[in-house]
DNA sequence: TCGAAGTTTCAGTAATTACTGAAATTTGAT
DNA sequence: ATCAAATTTCAGTAATTACTGAAACTTCGA
């Protein structure tokens, strides 16, 4: 590993915790994305100095996050890992997986507390809160999903307008006057 | 604690570790969420069976994080807290937390990684995936900037409209036509 | 079908993170 | 200033999570 890759490398692993996964993980992904041949996970154990049980279980994590992916080499029985490049798709993979690890099961619950009958005055202000919690966890989730299907030039685009946005929003207003907004 | 109540909070319980927290500071926002009065630590303590050092922790955290804050009560020398119960609020403080913790560490660190000079080939490499990667992370984090200086109606008529939003801005490339993009 | 190369599983252990209770500190009324 | 109520800190311990190495399994060529 070069100074630069080790960095980066580096802060991965530090960074993992805070972003749901370990160290090795972390470490094991950054590995992978910067680098420019797809490697095998005996090159990840070596470079990374960790087990070679520890690299399958990683890489095992990592392909159910759809963050590498595996690859043949004609000839060659060992399985290869790259990671996708285009930063755009790496996000909405992201987005959409911790949508559905981190979202979805609430939404289930919250839901489920939705239909419960409220056996108090407590119950009642709970269920209320829950349901504005629910609500915009739907809108979001909703939102998450509709934009996914959005290419990464219209996305760039939306964002790179920001807050302008909210002019944008308010001409259509006036376009088509009426509408029940 | 009713049942209602119950599920609720041993969900966030249950959920806090995918979500970054852990399990007590999951329980006792939850139970501050619902709760229709403000509560102090010792009441907090007790519901969820829990130490009463351990609470104090858990509300530094959530104070930390922003989702809870603290109210005086005239004439009690007690601190009471209670959370936020505007959706758009809470999400908004989520979001702009996050960003902090978890995008501004990796732009710091690929922005001096970038002013490194590429002693290889595979240097530059990772280098050009590095910018892929800052510059990804650096537009989403600006844009959640913009984003959140919207009003929540505003925001919630944009989410409404999902991918619609790309019809729009064809219709707005075509009024100014001659744009750069 | 055998064996070698490669991969995964899993029980045990190491490392980390969470929690407790006692002690220290802070706060505010007298 | 003093005291008591409330809160925080922290060292020790419990619980959880991460990692390893050995064994089991899989795959493919001969």
């Amino acid at each position: 590993m070069t100074p630069l890759v080790q960095s980066f490398v580096g802060h991965f692993g530090e960074m993992g915790s805070r972003w749901g996964i370990n160290r090795t993980v972390g470490q094991i992904y950054a590995l992978i994305f910067v680098s420019p041949t797809a490697l095998c996970a005996d090159e990840i154990a070596d470079t990374l100095a960790c087990s070679r049980s520890n690299v399958s279980m990683g890489l095992k994590e990592l392909q159910s996050w759809r963050l590498v992916k595996m690859k043949h080499v004609a000839g060659d029985r060992r399985e290869f890992f790259e990671a996708p490049t285009d930063a755009w798709e790496v996000f909405r993979t992201l987005a959409e997986e911790r949508r559905r690890r981190e979202m979805e099961p609430t939404l289930t619950m919250l839901r489920s507390a939705l239909l419960e009958e409220p056996g108090s005055e407590a119950d009642r202000i709970a269920q209320e809160r829950m349901r504005s919690m629910h609500d915009l966890i739907d809108l979001l989730s909703t939102w998450f999903d509709d934009v996914q299907r959005l290419d990464a030039q219209t996305l760039a685009k939306l964002m790179r307008m920001g807050s302008k946005v909210q002019k944008l929003l308010e001409l259509t207003g006036q376009l088509k006057s009426g509408s029940k907004e």
